[in-house]
DNA sequence: AAGAAGTCCTGGGCGC
DNA sequence: TGCGCCCAGGACTTCT
């Protein structure tokens, strides 16, 4: 469930600690399908300076020295947070780094309960055909070229497209939801109907929505939260994720939930067209 | 060959 | 209180 914002903020935080810590010493805690080659993975890391902390769609990129990269997906339930020496392994709990920047030591936890979440180290091709193959970051251009990447001949309903990664990167199920709704627009909705107009909405409430949860640190509707721990505040600015049942904050009419694009998929009937 | 469906995983909520 | 069922979903793989 961490989409944009949440990867963004965690991407912060880390980046305020790591840019130029040295990784001193990898325990790898529960070796399963995560880790097959974990000596591999270990050795790959040790004493490795990390330069910065980047963000592609979803993805956190740690660059380090020697043309090579650590990528990691949180996907569903992956975390980091940061512990002190004393810190007890949990059940979930699959690398314990050990990190050192001027002169201190301080321990980073990689844990992820349904384990679909990922670290791989990559080569530098490898991090940049993963990084070709997603479509723009909807933060980094104006919301007309935003809405140039909505444009499409596609049959899929403008749902699927938010969440393909190929047209837009690090949108996911919340923010597709919460940007269709402050957009007017119905979730089934054929992509290629929408007018230039309806387009250029989206596009515009797609960063704002974007923007408006980052400013909280991002959403904690279920699992997710930061390397302190600490929850995400926006979870009570939604419109209309997670609030089937509820009134519309705009007309008061009960939000609705169907499945669409094999997710969830919650709107108003009203508001949205 | 686009697009839909299946797959991975576990905890929490629910009904009985 | 406990059991079993179902749901949450990102993105890769497999099917149509």
């Amino acid at each position: 469930m961490p989409e944009l914002p949440e990867v963004e903020t965690v991407r912060r935080q880390l980046a305020h600690r790591l840019n130029g810590a040295q990784i001193s010493r990898v325990e790898i805690l529960h070796s399963g399908r995560e880790f097959p080659k974990k000596e591999a993975f270990v050795k790959a890391l040790i004493d490795q300076r990390i330069q910065s902390v980047d963000r592609r769609a979803k993805l956190l990129i740690w660059r380090l020295q020697k043309d090579a990269a650590l990528t990691a997906h949180l996907k569903m339930t992956g975390r980091f947070v940061f512990v002190d020496a004393a810190y007890v392994p949990g059940k979930h709990d699959h690398v314990l780094f050990h990190l050192k920047a001027k002169k201190k030591t301080f321990f980073l936890v990689w844990a992820d309960v349904r384990k679909f979440g990922f670290l791989k180290i990559v080569g530098k091709q490898e991090l940049e055909d993963i990084l070709r193959d997603y479509g723009p970051e909807p933060l980094e251009g104006s919301a007309k070229e935003l809405a140039e990447s909505l444009k499409t001949s596609s049959k899929r309903s403008i749902k699927a497209l938010l969440l393909d990664q190929a047209v837009l990167a690090g949108v996911g199920n919340i923010y597709a939801d919460e940007a269709l709704h402050r957009a007017g627009i119905r979730p089934t909705r054929r992509a290629a109907r929408l007018s230039l107009k309806e387009r250029f909405r989206l596009a515009q409430e797609i960063q704002n929505v974007l923007r408006e949860s980052i400013d909280q640190q991002g959403t904690s509707a279920n699992d997710y939260v930061d390397t302190n721990g600490q929850r995400g505040g926006f979870l009570d600015l939604l419109r209309v994720y997670g609030r089937r049942g509820e009134p519309c904050r705009t007309c008061r009419t009960l939000i609705k939930k169907r499945m669409l694009a094999q997710r969830g998929t919650c709107y108003c009937p009203v508001c949205q067209k």
